[in-house]
DNA sequence: ACCGCACCCTGAGCGC
DNA sequence: TGCGCTCAGGGTGCGG
């Protein structure tokens, strides 16, 4: 069966920034930033980068922490470095690079030697640069859909406030209250950051498989025993998804390879027209809130 | 409160 | 071969 483009989709959701975090973590918790270079100011910039840098050269960074699908950097002073990964966002430390990291086009043109070895390039928009030793740590964002901002200590950003539970922390009773009096699809509200942070097409339609719920149901329709289902999902897919590395990020990966094994384990997401795991059933696809949106009709209710 | 939609961006895949 | 079109996605913000 033909892939599509969406099954290559690189989209980091909940699982793919705790992966992150926690690799990237060591290479930048307790080092002092000595320089930051960034790419031109642009909508990527919600502070622009001027003040950005002024805001983090010769910080040291405390820990490294994440909501959503938000990395928080935390630094002396408990300024916080913020930032969102979008649709492509990377964040590497040099030397940790893979071929992923390079277009297609690129990738041809290196040979299998040179492919490793980074390069800031147009996409590069954060480039840091630390005292004493270890690599330099990139962030690189092709559609520039992600965001990175400082938030002064003391101080909130809207885009933080806004967030609701981090989606690994969901428990029934919540998203049964949050589901009550609500007429939008069941998808839609978990896709919803306000209510559940973290949660993104993927997870949302291979939780509401697992929970046996078709995702176009209002949410006020969805039962007690329902959401609960549904949250038992949600933690399910997003664990065995940070357990496997994420369905995406993966420390290398073949120049035409597959990617990370969480794609393998997908049950509806990007599978339309393919037989259900469970019952034989093609996978049908339609369009809820301008969201691509898998299911099965016969395991799905 | 909710829906539909436009917007930001670019690469891949397609038809011609 | 190469052009131009479409599509995908997260999040915000708009008008209805």
């Amino acid at each position: 069966m033909r892939r599509g483009m969406a099954s290559r989709c690189n989209v980091p959701e909940l699982p793919e920034v705790e992966v992150t975090r926690r690799r990237i973590a060591p290479y930048l918790v307790g080092r002092r930033i000595s320089s930051l270079h960034t790419t031109a100011d642009s909508y990527f910039f919600l502070t622009p980068p001027k003040r950005l840098r002024g805001c983090v050269e010769g910080q040291r960074v405390q820990h490294l922490d994440r909501l959503g699908k938000y990395l928080i950097a935390v630094l002396e002073g408990d300024g916080r470095l913020v930032i969102h990964l979008g649709m492509t966002g990377q964040l590497f430390a040099a030397g940790a690079a893979s071929v992923r990291l390079l277009s297609a086009t690129a990738r041809a043109s290196l040979a299998p030697d040179e492919q490793a070895d980074f390069q800031p390039d147009d996409h590069t928009h954060l480039h840091f640069v630390f005292d004493g030793d270890g690599p330099d740590i990139y962030l690189r964002d092709v559609r520039k859909f992600g965001k990175v901002l400082f938030v002064p200590a003391g101080q909130n950003h809207p885009r933080l406030e806004k967030l609701g539970v981090d989606a690994l922390a969901v428990t029934p009773e919540l998203l049964f209250s949050a589901t009550r009096k609500r007429i939008v699809p069941i998808k839609s509200l978990l896709l919803d950051q306000s209510i559940l942070a973290g949660v993104g097409n993927i997870y949302a339609d291979e939780s509401l498989f697992l929970a046996g719920v078709r995702p176009a149901r209002r949410a006020s329709r969805v039962t007690r025993r329902e959401c609960a289902r549904i949250a038992d999902g949600l933690c399910r897919v997003l664990g065995r998804s940070i357990e496997t590395g994420g369905s995406s990020i993966s420390d290398y990966v073949a120049p035409d390879g597959q990617d990370g094994s969480y794609q393998d384990e997908r049950r509806v997401y990007a599978r339309s027209g393919e037989p259900c795991r469970v019952c034989g059933t093609p996978i049908r696809k339609i369009v809820i809130g301008q969201r691509g949106t898998h299911f099965c009709r016969t395991c799905q209710r």
